[in-house]
DNA sequence: TTTTCTATTTTAAACGTTTAAGCATATATT
DNA sequence: AATATATGCTTAAACGTTTAAAATAGAAAA
């Protein structure tokens, strides 16, 4: 790779100092009395020469590399791939590049992430965290480093996130389940910790409560997020054999619901008669089951946006207030859960 | 955000030379001869003081960012997702961090996207080029930066690149549908001068000719990118209304496909009995259209792969002869097209 | 005792920028 | 005529590293 037209090539070109040549490229000619001529003359040989900024000598000195690091869970989700889309474009806008990985909801891949993304100085987080990284947020935090946390979130550390009220989100899709006369709603979820996932219960809890339905242990199923196929078969075998133990099934996110569409795809169970479905977030699936898939929507659009926003105020004002921006999830009704 | 801790900070705590500490830090003692008291004390201070190296640094110095970057037409679809987290995994193993970018198929955000990423000195580029981009690519080429295309490429332009046998793909698809008694078989591509594209045109008209099928141009339908949904209807009325002019269809990539179904969906056209169907690529919504959909399915994971493993080859070794992997493409068939 | 090694550590320059401060020269103000 | 002010440009230091070259000190060899 043939070097690159620098600063100096362009002084000496001229015989200038370097000095002058910034002035010019940085429009400070004003500011820096840089003779007209001469400041011509400079943008001249730098469009000839076809000089083009050098963006890491610029962080060095600037101590800004204008780079954000995304941390979700996996990015062939797409879920996560969706917002990566949104949060893309919004950063560019605002002249920032996104680098990403994926934490595999792994504690340990997360450090290891914000580890590489701090070494290269990103100006900022934004994270889905992993169960588990709460000391890790905080750490952050505490070395005033600006993070965003989008999807999950932590009571215990005050940080700006971006996220639904997932209690009620949950809360909605279950009790429309209730009220359109399903007496018998199992959930499956992931086995995990996060607050977000424990709402979702939650709100599916007291759903069911407010339904006067009386919650069976059996209906709630969890499955594991390092081997989910294995265990949402189990989970499935365990309310469908030897008959079908339930009437609705509700999941919580997109993943789930795609691995338990497929086995009751395979099941002959007829949705939405034998059994009423209501899915967490969106998927192309959703539309092209043999009955179309209700949902409760979260926008990626609302979350990939106040996610920037949030990470760049933050960026500008290091000390202002924590806030937390509640995007709407809105429940979309389709044949799945028996169309009214 | 606090001061980072600095080589500098090191040297000042112990009252030795920045030289001395950066010999430690690197492992280069033996070479640099430092005496085995001070470097311990060295290392113990910069686990105490948590020294983090700052790779901004480093990379102005050695003038390598260990940053990959990727270019696809857009994150969010799941073909590129797949890839970019598979690209992602392999890049961070080989110790690199990727970058990405969404050109919508646009040849500006094309150039757009490779200033930025230029800019800020990426090491590489893996990039799916839009249409118009050759001499983008070209102008890449010429300045010796490692660039490896995936999924498309351009015959003209000498890279190195990763894709299936797009013809030979189509044609394998085409050529099933055509054996199993298919015999008016209709194509949707994209409207566009992408040779992978116009490969798989030809490799559909070789399988039609191959069959003794003479090829109607009413069949072949094109949607713009920029305006999918609007072309797509437009062809899909065209073929069947006012009756079902075909009996088969091919979609060139996951994205018409998707659209295509859509419609076909609400249509009452019933597959594969009315119409028999084979797409590219992958999609989960192909699992649960009501006859699953077969498909010419490419090994993300090698694509992702075998773009990482070249470009990486081609930073080592910027001189070495251009070579193209071709990935397999093998055809899942399912009951879209008419279960054997 | 002077010279020559050898072992250890420092100096200095470089990567490509930015920017405060300084230095001429010319022009304007007393 | 002396002083102040403007104008145009350069010097130098800094950001955090790396690394060749030079310096220092002590020990061994002459």
């Amino acid at each position: 790779m043939e070097k690159k037209v620098s600063l100096k090539d362009i002084a000496a070109h001229l015989g200038v100092s370097i000095t002058l040549v910034s002035y010019v490229i940085n429009n400070k000619e004003k500011e820096a009395r840089v003779g007209p001529e001469i400041a011509e003359k400079i943008r001249k040989t730098a469009r000839e020469l076809n000089y083009q900024p050098n963006l890491i000598a610029k962080s060095l000195k600037s101590g800004k590399t204008n780079t954000i690091g995304l941390i979700v869970a996996d990015i062939s989700n797409p879920f996560f791939s969706g917002i990566a889309r949104i949060i893309e474009d919004e950063a560019r806008k605002h002249g920032y590049v996104v680098i990403f990985g994926s934490s595999d909801e792994s504690a340990e891949k997360s450090q290891d992430l914000m580890n590489v993304f701090l070494n290269r100085q990103v100006d900022g987080f934004i994270i889905a965290p992993a169960e588990h990284t709460e000391q890790q947020v905080n750490a952050l935090q505490n070395s005033n480093i600006p993070v965003v946390l989008i999807d999950r979130y932590f009571p215990s550390v005050k940080t700006d996130c971006v996220h639904i009220n997932n209690f009620q989100a949950a809360y909605q899709a279950v009790d429309h389940l209730a009220a359109s006369g399903r007496k018998k709603i199992a959930m499956m979820a992931y086995e995990t910790t996060l607050p977000h996932m424990r709402e979702r219960v939650e709100g599916y809890k007291a759903a069911l409560k407010e339904n006067d339905i009386r919650f069976k242990n059996a209906w709630l199923r969890k499955a594991n997020y390092q081997h989910i196929t294995k265990d949402v078969t189990a989970a499935m075998a365990a309310l469908l054999e030897p008959v079908l133990q339930v009437d609705a099934f509700f999941f919580a996110t997109n993943t789930l619901a795609v691995e338990c569409l497929k086995i009751i795809n395979r099941s002959g169970i007829r949705v939405p008669d034998d059994l009423a479905i209501i899915s967490f977030d969106e998927n192309d699936a959703f539309d092209f089951f043999y009955a179309p898939v209700s949902y409760m929507s979260q926008s990626i659009e609302d979350i990939g946006k106040g996610a920037v926003q949030l990470v760049i105020d933050r960026i500008k004002h290091p000390r202002k207030k924590h806030s937390s921006v509640v995007v709407e999830a809105k429940l979309v009704l389709r044949s799945s859960s028996g169309k009214k």
